[in-house]
DNA sequence: TTCACTGCAAACGCTTTGCATATGG
DNA sequence: CCATATGCAAAGCGTTTGCAGTGAA
């Protein structure tokens, strides 16, 4: 019926084709780690993640899902955060266009922004260094406006 | 003489500051902690600074520069850098100005760039997202030219 | 049949914490 | 004097690894 529907079985498809290629195998709880991420909405981590499939009542171990987020990554199904030390932080990818992150320290809530800007200094940094640029990590950290305001200061927060 | 000794110093008067407007008390831990970080260059990791200061006949332990470090973290005398999942880096910030990281992902080699274009990024997005931007991190992942040919690559890792 | 994959649990590596001792104010 | 700091070692915590058993091809 819908778009998470359809995403889902066309990530299906792009893991069975990946696996294929490169001599893994099909597995029911390959496929099933894949199901649940694309079925869920927002960040994700191993463990919550590990936990849900749990309560379902799957059987599985979170050796599995480590493996399984791994290759996941491999096929750019899903990408990788890590915004603080522990915890790395997944989202599905799949028909989901490149985006970074602005976070407040105050109540720690993450929004997602784009600016093409980002990959002007890549492409010119890379260039200058002679690096190949290959992914990159852009958080903006600060304070949004309605813990700007609770702490008493005035509507513009960006000024 | 020179600017090492110079920034040295006044970096002790600010964490002295610091320490007696926040109750904390001068201990000799405390200012040797921050002397050898001065003394050095580039980024360091605790446990390394830990090992340095263990072969300069320092007695000090792992607990007691952890908690430097977060003191001067708080004082805005270090910077602390999260480049992979482990290991956290850091390096002396006072009279030094920003810049972002170019990592390789063969080598693990950091490399520091400026681009001004960032500062643009960070107006905009807080201008539309109503945030006041505080502070950001960006690192850009690749591959490093020495580590691109040995890798078979062509000679221009740009492209 | 075979060997990659799985579940389980132990090991890892960095960081934090607990506790007895030491010391700055 | 005594609350804060320290050294040491153990505990935490997310992640990785080792291994015996399992199942896809």
């Amino acid at each position: 019926m819908n778009t998470i529907t359809t995403t889902s079985n066309r990530a299906r498809q792009v893991f069975s084709a990946f696996l294929e290629q490169h001599g893994h195998r099909k597995t029911d709880e390959r496929f099933a780690v894949l199901k649940e991420i694309y079925s869920s909405h927002g960040h994700f981590d191993i463990e919550s993640l590990f936990l849900t499939m749990k309560n379902k009542k799957y059987r599985i171990s979170r050796a599995t899902i480590y493996n399984t987020v791994e290759l996941l990554l491999a096929c750019n199904l899903i990408r990788k955060h890590q915004f603080g030390k522990n915890l790395a932080q997944f989202e599905k990818s799949f028909e989901n266009r490149q985006h970074d992150h602005l976070i407040c320290t105050e109540c720690k809530n993450v929004v997602e922004f784009c600016d093409p800007r980002i990959q002007n200094i890549k492409t010119t940094v890379g260039e200058v260094l002679k690096f190949k640029v290959m992914h990159h990590s852009l958080n903006l950290y600060g304070i949004c406006i309605n813990c700007f305001e609770k702490k008493g200061g005035s509507t513009n927060p960006a000024k």
